[in-house]
DNA sequence: ATGAGTGTGTTATATTGTAACGATAATATT
DNA sequence: AATATTATCGTTACAATATAACACACTCAT
């Protein structure tokens, strides 16, 4: 267990607090499934992968099926409950879906957690370089990978 | 073809010729199958699938599998000549490769044409803010997608 | 009630990537 | 040069990730 201290029971019952309060905001409709997958994401502050949840939800009684899966992680990601971790094809909780936000990952390559983070001047160092050549930035992808402090002490 | 105008067959060879160059340095063994690999990712500046080399070398007569392929790439990648793009599982041919490097890419979402980019402070800022939070980094992965000049110019 | 849109179940398949084993070629050691 | 050692490559099989397409049920606005 992630010695990233803190009460994790609210820490779930905030992020479905939250979901469930930007999607009824949005008319987004949050259903039994697309909550449970949302809630089996947060279980952990760790990459979680498609097919984890697949097994999850099969163990579940349900008769869960690859589209299950992608398609409430495709609902997710589109209300920003959720942020897809490109480099490890994984997932991962958001906790501000309330409006979109350009957003940095750390990412333990020991223990899989992940943090995310807001590091200011990146976005907007990466924008205005982009701008000078005539680039139009539509997305960033910003992963950095490494140790967390747990890991380290461990070790 | 991209509009990003240069002579692109003395791209191709100077790319080549300082893959040779730092192989020889390195006593790294760039054998004919794997020139042949990063000759096909020069062929444009464009993100390269796996498959789609693989395609490529078997219209030329081999029997190339996958296993094949990702070796070459496995190679490539350690020796910096290509950078995997996390975001599309695609490679890009690097003008770098003497010594590691920081750097991010500007991908096109229209065209696929990627462009290498070093943005002052992105790397150090992220680092510091690491540092900050006890994160030991080891490598990032930082990829812009939106739309390039040409692209936006053609709308 | 009905028709349009949305969500889910299901089958099948596409795409991306590896494990494992043997054969061959390059390099190093004697 | 002959042998031992390692690196590279070919091949088979498979694992892991993701999507297409169609059927059916539910919602809800008319």
């Amino acid at each position: 267990m992630a010695s990233h201290a803190h009460d994790h029971e609210q820490c779930i019952s905030e992020a479905l607090g939250s979901a469930e309060r930007v999607c009824a905001q949005r008319g987004a409709r949050l259903t039994p499934l697309r909550k449970r997958v949302l809630e089996l994401i947060w279980e952990s502050h760790e990459a979680m992968k498609a097919y984890d949840l697949l097994d999850r939800l099969g163990q579940e009684g349900g008769s869960a099926k690859p589209p299950t899966v992608y398609r409430a992680l495709d609902f997710l990601l589109a209300q920003g409950l959720v942020h897809r971790i490109e480099s490890e094809n994984a997932y991962v909780g958001c906790r501000h879906p309330e409006r979109t936000h350009e957003f940095q990952l750390l990412i333990c390559d020991d223990c899989r957690h992940v943090e995310e983070i807001a590091v200011s001047g990146v976005t907007e160092a990466l924008g205005k370089h982009a701008k000078k050549q005539g680039f139009t930035v539509t997305s960033q992808t910003v992963e950095v990978h490494g140790q967390c402090p747990s890991c380290r002490d461990r070790a």
